[in-house]
Parts: C-alpha cells; sequence; structure tokens
DNA sequence: TTGCTCCTCACGTCACGTGAGGTGGC
DNA sequence: TTGCTCCTCACGTCACGTGAGGTGGC
C-alpha cells in the first residue's frame, strides 16, 4: 500500500518542479524507488512525499542542497534540529544585516556629506592579546564579538586589565578578496600566557591618518570612504593593515552613541597635526 | 581635485572586492574613469565611492545587476525612489514566505498526521467571470489577491453576485515548471461584458477527488500530499487541472479558520460518496 | 633581484531552467 | 495517427570566485 507515481504526479503532490525533482535524482539527494529499465521513467513512492516536501520548504529557507541533505541523513533528532536551528540562526543574521543596510540606505542616498576631521598620529609600539584568524567579510561582526569576549576573559581570569580601548587589523586581502587575516587585540602592560586562541602580541610604532566613526558598524563604509578620499587627495598612502579602536563599543545604551577610530596607513613625513 | 587611486585602494574604500569591480567594470555596471594603455591598470576616481558603495549596499540586499543598474541610470530621484521601493517590497513578500516557511516547519517534521476525509464529488458545469494568465509559483498568492480583487469589483459594479465561492484551476505545467496557466474565477449566473483583465468562462462538468484544508495556504503542500496519496492509491486520477474553492479565504480574523477545497480530477467511474 | 600590485584568460560554482530532439503506450 | 508524458543531452544563467601564468615599476 505504497503506490508509485510518475514524475509528473509527483511534482503535483510535493510543488517540486520536475527539473528539481531530476536534479535532486542526480545529485543522488531524493531517488526514485525505481525506473523503468525500458524507459527511463521515474517512479516515486507516495510515501516520500513528505520529505520532497521538506526539501522544499528548507530549499524556501535557501539552505544549501548538501546542508538540506545533511539534515535528511542526520541520525537522530537531536542532530537534525541542531542542523535546523544553526540554518535558522543564520537566515536570522542575514536579516539583521538587511534591515540595517535598509535602514542606512536613506542615508547613503542624501547629498552632501559633512566633510569630517582627519588627524595625522604616530602610534606607538603596542603589547597585547590578541586573536587572529582568516575571517569572511560577512563574518566579521560575529568574529570580532567572539574574540573580544575571549580576550577580556582571559584577561580578567589572569587579573589583568586593559591598557588600552580594544583595536583591530585589517590586512588588504580582507577587503580585496572579501576574506583575509584580521587580528584582534586587547592592549595590555603584563606579560601573558596564551591560552585558547589567544597569544601575546607586538605591534609595531606606525603613522596613519585618523577618522572617528560615530555610530553603528553598518555606515563604516561612509567612513572609509572619506578618509580614503582624504589620503588619496594628499597622495601620502602606506602599505600596511587597516587597523580600528573601539572607543566606544557596540555594549553601549544606543548604536549613534557608538565611536570608532580608524586609521589609515600613512607614509611618516606627513606625521604632522592638520 | 579628484584623485585617481588603484583597485586595490579602491576596494578598500568602498568593502567591495577586487573581483567585483573587476566583473562591474566588464558589465559596464561601473567603470573605472580610466584605463592605462600600457599596463591594463584600472583607474577609479574617488568621486566614484559613493556610487561604489550604493552598490554594494543594494547587492546585499541581493537586488540583481540589472536592477541596480536600473536605479542608477534612473533619470530622476522620483523614478529611482519607485525602483528602490519596488525592490524592498519583494524583499518583504520574501520575507514574509520565509516566515510562513518556518512557521510551519514545526509542522512538517512532526510525525503522523491525521488521515483527512476525503469525498469524491461530480461537479456541474459552471459560468462564471475570470481572470487567467501565466503565473509563477512563488506569486501565487499576490495574483490571486489582485485577480479576485478585479473580479469583485467588475461585479460589484454590474450590481451582480457571486453564486458561489471563490475558485480558481491550476495546470499542471504550473506545477511541473514552476510557471503556468491559473484561471481565477467567481461563479455567476448573469451574463456579463469583459472588461478589463476579467471575462466570461464556462467550466465543463468534472469528476474530483475533495479534501478540505483548513489553515494558511502555507501549509497546502500537505494537503496537495495527502490528496494525492489517495488518489494513487485508488488508482484513479485523471488528467486535467486542479481546482481550489476558497470557501473561507484570507480575510477572515485568524488563518486557522481559512478553508480551502482541493479538488484533484478523478475517473468518472469513481463518482460515489466515501 | 625580490616583492608587490596589478593584469588577462579559462574554468568552476550553485541550483536549477531552457530548449532540442527523441521515445513509448494509449 | 495524433497527443501526451516522459526521457536525455548540451548549454545557459547569475554574480562572481579560483587559480594559472604573466607583466611593470620601485
Amino acid at each position: 500500500v505504497d503506490p508509485l507515481v510518475t514524475i509528473g504526479e509527483f511534482s503535483k503532490m510535493t510543488y517540486l518542479s520536475v527539473k528539481a525533482l531530476r536534479h535532486y535524482h542526480e545529485v543522488r539527494l531524493l531517488e526514485p524507488v525505481q525506473v523503468d529499465a525500458s524507459s527511463g521513467y521515474r517512479l516515486y513512492a507516495v510515501s516520500q512525499v513528505g520529505t520532497a516536501q521538506a526539501i522544499r520548504r528548507f530549499r524556501e529557507l535557501d539552505m544549501p542542497l548538501e546542508q538540506v541533505r545533511a539534515v535528511l541523513e542526520a541520525p537522530d533528532v537531536e542532530s537534525r534540529n541542531q542542523a535546523i536551528l544553526a540554518h535558522l540562526e543564520h537566515m536570522q543574521q542575514q536579516l539583521e544585516r538587511t534591515q540595517t543596510t535598509v535602514a542606512s540606505l536613506q542615508e547613503l542616498l542624501r547629498e552632501g556629506h559633512a566633510t569630517r576631521a582627519v588627524e595625522y598620529r604616530s602610534i606607538d609600539a603596542v603589547r597585547g592579546l590578541a586573536v587572529s584568524g582568516s575571517v569572511r567579510f560577512d563574518d566579521t561582526g560575529a568574529w570580532c564579538t567572539a574574540a573580544f569576549e575571549e580576550l577580556h576573559a582571559v584577561l580578567s581570569t589572569a587579573g589583568s586589565t586593559p591598557a588600552g580601548p580594544d583595536g583591530a587589523l585589517y590586512f588588504d586581502e580582507f577587503f580585496e578578496e572579501g576574506e583575509g587575516r584580521v587580528i584582534a587585540f586587547v592592549p595590555v602592560t603584563d606579560e601573558l600566557a596564551p591560552t585558547g586562541r589567544t597569544a601575546p602580541i607586538h605591534l609595531a610604532a606606525t603613522d596613519v591618518a585618523v577618522m572617528i566613526h560615530t555610530g553603528p558598524f553598518a555606515d563604516l563604509d561612509q567612513t572609509y570612504g572619506a578618509l580614503g578620499t582624504v589620503v588619496a587627495e594628499r597622495g601620502i598612502g602606506a602599505p600596511g593593515p587597516i587597523r580600528e579602536h573601539y572607543l566606544v563599543g557596540p555594549g553601549a545604551p544606543d548604536e549613534s552613541s557608538e565611536r570608532t577610530e580608524v586609521c589609515w596607513p600613512v607614509i611618516s613625513a606627513g606625521a604632522t597635526v592638520s
């Protein structure tokens, strides 16, 4: 009592297109229980309808086929639910990004941006505790949050306190290829042993042009554009990572009070105050 | 005072990857103001940063490049805003679909679905007023809403009233190819002249298996699966479009009171009551 | 000379969609 | 015989990403 149906009937029962069903067969995600040897006709069992509908639901949520496969092949309910939750969290993140993007579109399309102050500064060498890794552009927020959490946890466990605001280095490939080395650091004067992902770091002195960004990170590109423009106008750009200092981080009561220093490397001759 | 920068510098100022910038050049969405004749180096003007950042924002919202181009090339602020709003509406729709999908995932993954009653029925020929068109599966909700709105407007203008619940026919290609003919109709006894997209229609008598779906349209696939299964078990399927009758439409105070009749064509010998 | 930044192909990715051309059973 | 449903290639789509292999100026 598990009748077989043709691909067309199965399509109507599952809301999956015939092309999609053939594709799922080809990649062995959902295989017909029987294929006619002479005609090649695919025959599906009606008991496959549930699985097929689940696939369609997951695809509606833009879950990649490989992840759908993982969910379907999960050995138990536990791990299956975990896979689903992981995807929902991912969607939630994307949703938040979308909302901040929409919110800041108006800002972007408004004419006339106020010119913002640029300061030239020689930054001394800094000792600190750092976490570094290869980070994808879109994951930066989550990665940094986790990194600074870990760093501060290690600091407080060691009974040490930060000697300055949190900071991070972003290397060129991070921007130019959408993924690259990022180093999150907290300045400390004490010597600390490596723990977990954290390790001591020594940052060399450097000359930079600095602009302060006020507001949420979603609008940071505005400051990058403005600061990069100033550096280009003066023709004083120098190689090296871009550095950010989080003077007032996202822990603040409202976003608009967040303050981030963006430091763009420049040639040392420009070490004057504008 | 509009300095030129290399693609690497421009990448950092705009958060666009070098590969993306080269792609935008190739498709002429964002062209460098100058290309070095001997080396092929692209040189961008810093005044292009704003446009580039706008492109990135739109792409974050998954706006297709051609639509981004349309927005950027819009002759005036008016039409530009309209293009943006159209996209935001589209996103809003998708968001709603996502939410209903998430909500009904639990339902889907629960074991054991109650068996639901199937009735076999001979439907008489019906006269009506109809709107028909080629509809994409994902646009069905919006299309039907608009169609029935138009149909009821024409009816009330003509001083006529429906002779039965709203209904629609969905032809095989609609399911099997993800886009196909849909006919939305309202039964009427009066003769009405075609107006706008509406036209009189005459539906032939047909034999069907009927299952009543209770709840939102997002879960209709469950009923299709259950009804299709019954038809396949009996081996009584017949060619022809699937028909839905909207006994209680989405106008109701809460979704769970919505009632939809799904009518699956069967061979006429089965015209008995179960 | 070594590094660095940039370049151009050619091909890959993902999840199907789009025809073209053909078969088998009522 | 005509229609209908199904089949298999081969190629297209979209927005880039992935190397491979190479160039030019400090």
